[in-house]
DNA sequence: ACCTGAACACCGTTCAAGT
DNA sequence: ACCTGAACACCGTTCAAGT
């Protein structure tokens, strides 16, 4: 990747200084090789010819590091498309998510884990999802239908997935940003959000009732397998 | 728990020899409570007062321990009820897969993990697909079908995942036990791996399309979401 | 023959010592 | 003030020494 000759250079050590998009790049090439197992900070560090410390000053720790790799895997995914149907453009960018994950194996797991452990999806998730919800929203989606929708998509939309975030106002209001820059930055999601708190506002700590969603996104999927049947049956 | 007491017991030292069972089931309710990053060998011995490498005697090493969990909670789920329609006893058994992975949230990041660094399910996962494929089969549907249906109940199979299984003949065949000693204890799986090798025969390396799958089960969930959209903008 | 302690090659991260 | 080596508390697993 063009050496520039005629620098020290003891034992491969960058020129360029270390920054939080290289460690994170790095380490994203690592898994992609070896698996999340074969991850480790002092092997990112021996690759960047670096100290193990030297990581310590663009991440946190080692899960601010898995936090970052989503977030830069995840801002992989094509943005939607201009000037098509609600329809295409939901499959082309599913269809998109689809080879990222292809190319980096170690993410369904790793954003698995980590969407269970953390209450606030990193910004470039939020960004997929507001994105996907203003399609459906721009394609005639009511709020209410959005919100299933979003459900139904669920294991779709990265690919895979139980949930890709918890809608609970509750965990949504505990996450960082304040409640107006949330819905500034996103607001398919924050219009989205109330419209759910507001649905079941009689229901204490009201909003998003998972069990109900897997059940809606299931029936759904049985729907078609039926009907599916049935046509194969008639066609006979 | 029915402690025996006028015992020696030093430092909770097991009277009952220690086993498989025991050494998972300790992995098991380790990780229910702390996660899958609290798991480790030496955790697991220390819970059952014994020496780690006591644990070596009943399992192979940590990837082997890891595959035995999966089966032990897999092998929790719900068997398929007698006498409902395919599409009653479908649903049931997934939403008993899908408390057993509440029960077990550390579940669905090892098993996508393990899913695609090992080629062949544990027995108890087998077990499940196969009663899930003979639920199908009774219930009407062609081989053809069932194959789809797999493929599009997927995540919901688990309440997660992206493929639970591969079913490229090569894959299959390269597991440990001879074809008709799985014909035997698998028939319909079995059966449908048989139609899909055929079907596609000419083919190199036929069978199974994974990004056909895909793609099939996406537009069936889209289906139903247009559908459902255009409901509601009739019913206004 | 069986069991097990010490040891090895790793981890992530802290912290004090160097510049 | 910044950087970093040594150190700490862990890992999974090997292996030789004990019974």
């Amino acid at each position: 990747m063009g050496e520039l000759p005629g620098q020290p250079d003891p034992a491969r050590r960058s020129r360029t200084p270390l920054s939080r998009q290289r460690v994170l790049s790095a380490a994203v090439a690592l898994a992609d090789e070896g698996g999340a197992d074969a991850l480790s900070m002092r092997k990112i560090a021996q690759r960047l010819g670096v100290v193990p410390m030297a990581l310590y000053k663009h991440v946190a720790n080692k899960d601010e590091l898995l936090d970052g790799m989503i977030d830069t895997v995840v801002g992989e995914i094509d943005p939607p498309v201009e000037g098509a149907d609600w329809r295409s453009t939901v499959r082309l960018r599913v269809l998109s998510a689809r080879r990222m994950l292809l190319r980096h194996p170690w993410a369904p797991a790793v954003i698995e884990t980590r969407m269970k452990e953390r209450p606030a999806p990193t910004p470039a998730v939020m960004a997929y999802l507001e994105g996907m919800i203003g399609v459906f929203r721009a394609g005639g989606f009511s709020l209410d239908l959005v919100h299933h929708a979003m459900h139904v998509m669920g294991s779709r939309l990265m690919g895979f997935s139980q949930e890709l975030f918890t809608d609970s106002p509750s965990s949504a209001a505990a996450s960082s940003p304040p409640p107006e820059e949330m819905a500034a930055r996103y607001p398919n999601i924050a219009e989205l959000a109330g419209a759910v708190a507001h649905e079941a506002g009689s229901v204490v700590g009201g909003g998003c009732d998972d069990q109900y969603e897997f059940e809606f996104a299931l029936d759904l999927t049985l729907d078609g397998l039926e009907r599916l049947r049935n046509a194969a049956a008639t066609a006979d």
